[in-house]
DNA sequence: GTCCGGGACG
DNA sequence: CGTCCAGGAC
């Protein structure tokens, strides 16, 4: 397919998603930090329970590096019990501040002005800290053009045509990054979307016939109800 | 491929 | 009761 067709393609579905949800406004957060922690509790997690677990760290005045840096990881592990995977995020919590301190003397303004070819890597070295988690901290905290794929994404793109499930997540990441402007806000709205479109209708069961995308599907997919 | 995991939702 | 969730490590 002409590089045209599936750039003018990206930017429709975009608009069609923009039109139907309306701006998202990610990331609800108060701070670049809570940002950041909300990256890491959210993984395979329903945002509402990662909340709660928010929610718990601030009462327990941890939302910050010093105070998740000098909290026990069992306390801290309590804390965001509701958020699942609840020790392994504890660990990463904790090894995220000390990264911070360490290589960033503990600013996370340092941390984001960062070349972009050294940050992922190093937040990627982090155990806990996978390649979306990664890309969501450098887009939403960061405000770095960095577009995240998640697995909204991947079956959204996946039912259009536009991917396999064997297309590795920085073929995903490219296909959009090379079509589309290097615009954060834009990366930011796209991705919500993706989310709010999964969730709604590209289910794990498909609602296609009231999808807003429904005009982009393939003509032959007998799967798609 | 298997494990980590509580909570919301049906 | 079963399923699913803004994934990642081994």
């Amino acid at each position: 397919m002409p590089q045209t067709a599936t750039k003018r393609r990206l930017i429709s579905l975009y608009r069609h998603l923009f039109r139907h949800f309306g701006p998202q406004r990610w990331w609800p957060a108060r701070s670049r930090f809570e940002v950041i922690v909300g990256a890491i509790l959210t993984q395979n997690t329903a945002w509402v329970n990662v909340e709660r677990a928010i929610a718990a760290m601030r009462g327990a005045r941890l939302l910050n590096p010093r105070g998740i840096d000098a909290a026990p990881q069992e306390q801290l592990a309590q804390l965001i019990r509701s958020s699942g995977y609840y020790n392994m995020k504890a660990k990463c919590l904790k090894q995220f501040t000390q990264f911070l301190q360490t290589r960033y003397s503990g600013s996370l303004q340092r941390m984001c002005r960062a070349e972009l070819q050294r940050l992922r890597p190093e937040l990627l070295g982090i155990s806990g800290i996978g390649e979306e988690t990664a890309d969501s901290i450098l887009l939403y905290a960061g405000g770095r053009p960095i577009f995240v794929v998640d697995a909204y994404t991947r079956r959204v793109l996946e039912r259009h045509g536009l991917s396999t499930e064997k297309t590795p997540y920085g073929a995903i990441q490219r296909l959009f990054m090379t079509h589309l402007p290097a615009n954060p806000t834009l990366f930011n709205e796209y991705h919500a979307l993706l989310v709010a479109v999964g969730k709604t209708y590209c289910r794990k069961t498909p609602l296609c016939d009231s999808c807003p995308l429904r005009y982009d599907l393939p003509k032959e997919s007998p799967l798609l109800s």
